[in-house]
DNA sequence: ATTATATATGAACAATTATTCACACGTTTA
DNA sequence: TAAACGTGTGAATAATTGTTCATATATAAT
C-alpha cells in the first residue's frame, strides 16, 4: 500500500493485514449505531430486557417516531430483533456475536471512560 | 426507572446498573470517533505505525485538510497522539486502555462482520 | 359488523451537525 | 528568501435527528 508515498519513513510494515476499503466501510457502518447518545441507550436497555416502543419512548423522553426510526436503524444493522404481541411490538438485542461484542463494549468503555462510575 | 413506565410488563429488573446519561454520552463521543469510514482507517493505521499528514493524506486519497481534520478530532478524545519533527508531524495511537479497547474492537469487528478477509 | 381506541410505522419537512474542499496563514528547514 | 508541511477558517454539500401528520394493525366497545 505504502510503496508509493510521498515520503519514505522507513517502516517496513507494508499493511498486509489492513482490511479492505468496504471491511472499514462495513465495520463503520455498524459503530456508527453506538454513535448516538439515545441510539446506545436504546440498546443498552435492550440488552437488558425486551420491551415495546411506548416504554422506550417514555424512558427516553422521545417520541414514539423518534424512538421508532432509531429501532429501525438498529434493526437494520441486525443489533435487536422484534417480535408482534397482539397491538405492541416488542424489542431486544439480537442473540448475535457482533451484538453481544458491542454489548460487552459499551460496558467495558464506561468502566474505562467514567471511572466515577459505580 | 421504570416504575412508572406506560405498560408494565413485568420485569423485575430495574436497571439499577443502568450508565447515567452523562456516561451514554461520554461513550457516544468516543464510538464517534470510529463511525466515520476514514476515521477508522486513519486510526487504525495508526494503531499499526506512526505516520506524517502527507502521507496519510495519500494513503487516504484524500486532502491535508480533510485529514488535518479528522486527526484533530482523533487527538482531541485522546485517542491519538502526535509529536513534530523538523517540518513534519508525526501521529500514532495514544498508548491508552481507550486506544486499545478500539483498536481490538475494530478487528474483532472485521473478523466477526466480513468472514470471507483474510 | 362498525366504530373507536391504542400501538407502531412511514413520509415529508425543518433544523442541526458532519464532511470535505479551497484558500490563507504559521512554522520549520534549506 | 524560498519551499515544504501542517493547521485554521469559511463555504458548499451531505448526512443525521427529531417533529408533525398520515397510515397500518390489532384490540375493544357498542
Amino acid at each position: 500500500m505504502n510503496d508509493f508515498l510521498p515520503h519514505d519513513h522507513g517502516h517496513s510494515f507494508r499493511f498486509e493485514n489492513m482490511p479492505k476499503t468496504e471491511e472499514f466501510l462495513a465495520v463503520s457502518e455498524i459503530f456508527k449505531q453506538l454513535c448516538d447518545q439515545t441510539r446506545i441507550k436504546i440498546f443498552w436497555i435492550l440488552c437488558h430486557c425486551e420491551e415495546c416502543v411506548i416504554n422506550l419512548s417514555s424512558m427516553m423522553g422521545m417520541s414514539s417516531p423518534a424512538v421508532s426510526h432509531h429501532l429501525r436503524q438498529l434493526k437494520t444493522y441486525g443489533l435487536i430483533v422484534s417480535r408482534r404481541d397482539g397491538k405492541e411490538v416488542y424489542y431486544k438485542a439480537a442473540d448475535t456475536e457482533q451484538a453481544q461484542l458491542l454489548h460487552k463494549m459499551i460496558e467495558k468503555m464506561v468502566e474505562i471512560s467514567c471511572p466515577a462510575a459505580g
